[in-house]
RNA sequence: UGUCGUGUCGUCCAAUGGCAGGACAGCGCCCUUUGGAGGCGUUAAUCUAGGUUCGAAUCCUGGCACGACAGCCA
């Protein structure tokens, strides 16, 4: 029935149905995020589930907004993942529902629940009903409010719409059962008091209906046919199902998964509001944030992310995922797609002493060894050369590869340069290694094929522009970022090196040029993205998506 | 000491009573004008004690561990 070979305990409820013929053959998702911060890379992982079972059962995706609680929600929010759910595939097409549309709806339902007697206003304060409550083994003292009469109840319900009351002073809940051992349905509230705009309703509502009551009436109200959820919901789906059975109306199936975490990330957007509100990072949207406009900013894909949620896999335990599984996926991307280019990040000057002073020659150099079509281009060549710091030892280490006194590398793309001389000023530090060049080397000629043991970047000193590259970096020193100290948070976690800024990086001519948004290759260093933010025309920031791996590093952490 | 849920390589996911497999990570080798691309190989797991069965990761019983729940948040 499913159009891929993809699998999980979802897709088999759902094929399952299909074939009971559950919902005449319908299938139909939802992806429900309340407006309150933007969406991470959590929520991907609900939008590809949710919206990959649509596409793959030929069935429909809404997307809708949860938004009852006017005190935490905004429209930059609402505005942002409608951005970021569509940059990840997920297509609602004229499907956006907001729930705060249905509140009339809901209100309706709520006196039907009243009138059948299964509904009353109490008028304990927060404080009261949390001592009324019980405890998790003990049950719950039944509310003096608790056998009024539907018609009190039904003036009272109306009374608390008008505004007659303050905040708090009383609510509206379902008569189920203090003695239940889930505490979920010790007669939870349906409605509170909230004297607050909304962002959609404006003043036209005090009285807001909670997430239970609100959320099974918007699935059936859209006949959504399987409504996905993460796991903390699995207590609440007896009252989903109350609530539907008690209406009498059409009744969605929840299915409860397990979210996703990543390791040296944290996903909880209280979390991450305190990082954006307390300025740990530039915003939302910052390069180092899960968030979608984060990745995006940072240079993610939206292919490399929704693979990553389809490698996953969906389950039910508690899990944390390597965010090394998150690079993998990234890189795969780029490594088929991106362009390959050269930059010098800390510049050491090579000066070719038997190189004639004046002359330029240009150098041809593969665009994509992945990908025929991307071509060629020339780089320029000269005298002065910049090549990377960490490519140059005057002491090398055991298994050094690179320059060192005495030694030769290839230019890649370029000549085969051995070094002659180290140049060091009255502090003894090095500003210039002079190297001599093998004129018969040249990437093409008949001399080329000599072996050397390295092959190096470079950039053309005379033709080099300057742009400023963004190191990033783990946000988070801990692979469970909560794991701090005891009296201390997460942020006591935060990786003071997550942002390194290099200005004056060396890079050959097409870099100088390049457009915000576009991705690289930095050969032999990583992949790079132009700044949508802070590049200026002729003036790049590249951001470092993720470096390459890197073996060499390997290598020499074990000495 | 309640209810619900979950226990499989380091990590994540499969195996639906019949040879425990894949991906990432790790390790090793090969190749390389990216030490970083690519290729090959390899290490490594069924929470536990019983039971049912010719046969159990899977079914049953008990234990243990972990997670969620006592917001007028979602």
């Amino acid at each position: 029935m499913a159009l891929t070979e993809k699998s999980d305990f979802i897709r088999e409820i759902v094929t399952e149905d299909l074939a009971a013929n559950k919902y005449q053959g319908r299938v139909h998702t939802r992806f429900p995020p309340e407006p309150n911060g933007y969406l991470h890379i959590g929520h991907a992982k609900s939008i590809c589930l949710n919206h990959g079972i649509a596409r793959d059962f030929k069935g429909k995706f809404n997307l809708r907004f949860d938004d009852t609680n006017p005190a935490k929600e905004e429209q930059e929010y609402v505005d942002s993942i409608i951005e970021d759910v569509k940059w990840l595939g997920g297509n609602f097409e004229d499907r956006l529902f907001y729930a705060s549309d249905y509140f009339e709806k809901m209100y309706e339902h709520a006196v039907l629940l009243i009138k059948k007697g299964k509904a009353y206003v109490c008028d304990l304060n927060a404080d009261e009903m949390r001592q009324t409550r019980g405890t998790l083994t003990e049950s719950g003292k039944e509310s003096p409010y608790r056998n009024r009469s539907a018609e009190e109840n039904f003036d009272l319900f109306e009374r608390m719409r008008k505004g007659e009351f303050p905040n708090g002073a009383k609510t509206l809940r379902a008569k189920i059962n203090m003695a239940s051992p889930n505490i979920n349905l010790r007669d939870p509230v349906m409605y509170r008091i909230v004297h607050e705009d909304h962002h959609r309703q404006g003043n036209k509502w005090c009285v807001y209906p909670t997430y239970d009551w609100a959320h099974g009436i918007e699935d059936s109200l859209e006949m959504i046919t399987h409504s996905i959820c993460t796991l903390e919901f699995e207590n609440h789906r007896p009252l989903y199902d109350w609530y539907l059975e008690e209406l009498g109306v059409y009744h969605p199936k929840q299915i409860e998964f397990a979210r996703l975490n990543l390791t040296y990330t944290v996903l909880s957007k209280r979390k991450l509001l305190k990082l954006v509100a307390e300025k740990h990072v530039s915003g939302w949207d910052d390069p180092r944030m899960p968030t979608i406009a984060g990745y995006r900013r940072r240079g993610y894909t939206s292919d490399s992310i929704i693979n990553f949620c389809d490698t996953i896999g969906v389950a039910k335990r508690d899990s944390t995922i390597d965010v090394a599984q998150l690079e993998f996926s990234i890189r795969e991307d780029l490594n088929k797609h991106a362009r390959r280019t050269m930059a010098v990040l800390n510049p050491l000057k090579i000066v070719l002493t038997n190189y004639p002073d004046g002359q330029t020659e240009e150098c041809e150099a593969v665009n994509n060894p992945e990908d025929e079509t991307a071509g060629k281009r020339m780089i320029p060549f000269c005298k002065e050369l910049f090549i990377d710091q960490d490519d140059f030892r005057e002491v090398p280490p055991p298994k050094y590869f690179r320059l060192s006194p005495g030694t030769e590398v290839r230019l890649k793309y370029g000549y085969i340069i051995k070094c002659e001389k180290v140049v060091k000023d009255g502090d003894g530090k090095i500003i210039e290694v002079h190297c001599s060049y093998d004129p018969d080397t040249k990437s093409g000629m008949a001399g080329a094929n000599r072996k050397v043991k390295s092959t190096i970047h470079w950039v053309s000193a005379r033709h080099a522009g300057n742009v400023e590259v963004r190191l990033y970096d783990r946000l988070f020193v801990k692979e469970n970022p909560d794991d701090a100290e005891e009296g201390k948070d997460f942020l006591s976690n935060l990786n003071p090196n997550s942002l390194q800024i290099l200005k004056q990086c060396k890079v050959e001519p097409v870099l100088a040029n390049a457009k915000a948004g576009e991705r690289f290759q930095f050969e032999r260093t990583g992949y790079f993205c132009v700044d949508s933010i802070e590049s200026k025309e002729g003036a790049p920031v590249f951001n470092r998506i993720v470096t390459l791996r890197d073996a060499w590093a390997k290598i020499e952490q074990k000495h």
